[in-house]
DNA sequence: TTGTATGCGTTATCAG
DNA sequence: CTGATAACGCATACAA
């Protein structure tokens, strides 16, 4: 027995096959009695629409811009790299992608960036930035406009967004704070550090982090988070100092970007073999670094599965199908030197 | 500028539709000249086939067989439970699927079950089971009729099964073993459970943990590795032996799958608080054991996307197009209480 | 309000 | 050897 075809729905429930076209697509100009006959053969014959079959009649294109913050960003490069790569992959299927860059941390320029997206040619947008009140209006303006629009990194709960794709930081901050506690037998202190305390990331992955350590592991002291502003020469000064002025610090928890000069820091200190490291987000550097054993593990989250999920959610939404759950949860992954992928 | 079809390469090259497709398909019956002259016009066209139109045209339908273990296993039930989930998503688009259950430890088993396979119907297979000779031939008489091959979990190195979707068991062992001795800072001996020692996957990983356990944490000694061969009493009374007749335990590697009646004898033994324990797989036993700090760490592959993967891999392999290995490379996770997905 | 005819990109069945 | 032409499952412009 062959999948049933609009053809069979269309002889089950006695019309024609424009007929069950438009109830099909809750177009208007038919009868009710007439969209219940042919939604009952529906039901009846268990149909479900070819969507590649509909694509292709209806020649579609699914044009969708990926907005992602802009500056010199190890993460940004290889989530670029990963969205490239997937552009190129069958899971690109009639998919025109872009890729905006913006000043993220301007909500200005944010705005400005996301008005000036062309919404009447576009499907769908993916908006990794940091949650403001600008940013909230101008994504219920882009729902407003009809758009299907997916927070990806950074989630924005408060906004009108149709989906998150990408993982909880309380959660990662967590399961960082986990490996810490059981990587460190002895008492002393941990180095926070981040580029900016303020972003939600790193306040929630600080929360998570701060949480396990206190409740279970009171032998570690966790200190005050020390940020860098984004400034690698502030990066290595200010952590030089801390790490040279206090003795007893045993780990260091990197919760934001600036890696490379976190490790030059420390390199510097001469303390590193002697500490556990432990930063977010496989990069060239963490990744050898890990190798090096010079960071302990890595909290990542898969830029790959990112960037097809995101495409793949923003394409479901487009078509107003169910989101396959299990296969878009991207999870929280602990890379140590031996599961390096 | 749109993608270019069929037609625009006709045109382009000066010949038919059907000449076009007789070469594109490789078919015979086309002169040298024609060949060259539609290839050339594919090149410079940039051509490149619309895989669903020409699987609607084709009416194509993909059966595959996945021939997985039999008997009562936590894993192979959770693998089962993710192909029927995937079976039922946009993935399996076109897919028809047969689960078949065999007794995978015995060769003449699996022989007769791969070979009572309708090889005229079936279009690929993936494969779940130990490497023997006989699964060797049973797997060259499959390809030797056409099919697709994919090994799945358990590699088949020495056959000729087209591709592998699993992990690297030695690089899952290495891992786990990272990870016990990170967790431990006291010198002590590690009991190694499995239930064969017999099968690759136990060997690979009991070579990977023991090769980081020796060369990095000198403090641990790897105790002789135990078996239950499948004997739930077995496994029982035989660790809670040698639980009690070593107070010097102070981790547990289990390797296989005997998670259930292991962790119920380490209870018994009053001392499962005090062990670093670390598993492989997640599954409902693991899950639980995980959240009440029963189980340090586990070693998991994710079994929604071996499911996946080994279907995407069949219909590539099938469609000889090429894998998005990216996509299909199966990682290795590590799961704690506060990743757990 | 409903039906007919045509096309999307590809394959396949016929003739020539 | 090569070329029309009709499907495949669905959408849509145009008639009725």
């Amino acid at each position: 027995m062959n999948k049933p075809t609009v053809h069979d729905i269309a002889k089950e429930s006695g019309v024609s096959l424009a007929t069950v076209d438009r109830v099909l697509n809750e177009r208007p100009g038919v009868r009710e009695v007439t969209i219940a006959k042919v939604l009952a053969a529906v039901e009846r014959l268990g149909y479900v629409r070819d969507t590649y079959a509909a694509n292709l009649a209806r020649k579609r294109q699914y044009h969708l811009a990926f907005v992602l913050p802009e500056g010199p960003s190890q993460f940004v490069d290889t989530l670029t790299a990963a969205l490239r790569e997937a552009y190129g992959s069958q899971v690109a299927d009639r998919i025109l992608l872009e890729i905006v860059y913006v000043a993220t941390h301007d909500p200005h320029q944010i705005v400005r960036s996301l008005q000036a997206l062309n919404t009447s040619e576009l499907d769908g947008v993916a908006i990794m930035a940091p949650e403001t009140p600008q940013v909230r209006d101008a994504i219920a303006r882009l729902k407003g406009d009809g758009l299907a629009v997916v927070a990806l990194v950074s989630d924005l709960p408060n906004s009108t967004r149709d989906y998150f794709v990408g993982v909880n930081s309380v959660a990662a901050g967590r399961t960082a704070g986990l490996l810490m506690g059981r990587f460190i037998a002895e008492s002393g202190e941990i180095l926070v550090v981040t580029n900016s305390i303020r972003s939600r990331d790193s306040l929630e992955r600080r929360l998570g982090f701060g949480d396990v350590m206190a409740s279970e592991f009171p032998h570690l002291t966790v200190l005050p988070s020390v940020e860098s502003f984004d400034d690698r020469r502030r990066m290595e000064d200010v952590v030089g100092q801390v790490v040279l002025s206090r003795p007893n610090i045993v780990g260091v928890y990197s919760m934001g970007s600036g890696n490379r000069p976190l490790l030059s820091a420390l390199r510097k200190s001469g303390r590193l073999g002697g500490l556990v490291v432990i930063a977010h987000e496989l990069t060239e550097t963490t990744r050898q670094a890990l190798q090096d054993d010079e960071i302990a593990a890595v909290i990542n989250q898969n830029v790959g599965h990112l960037a097809r999920s995101a495409i793949r959610v923003l394409r479901a939404l487009c078509d107003s199908v169910a989101i396959f759950e299990a296969q878009e949860r991207v999870r929280i992954e602990v890379v140590l030197r031996e599961n390096l992928p």
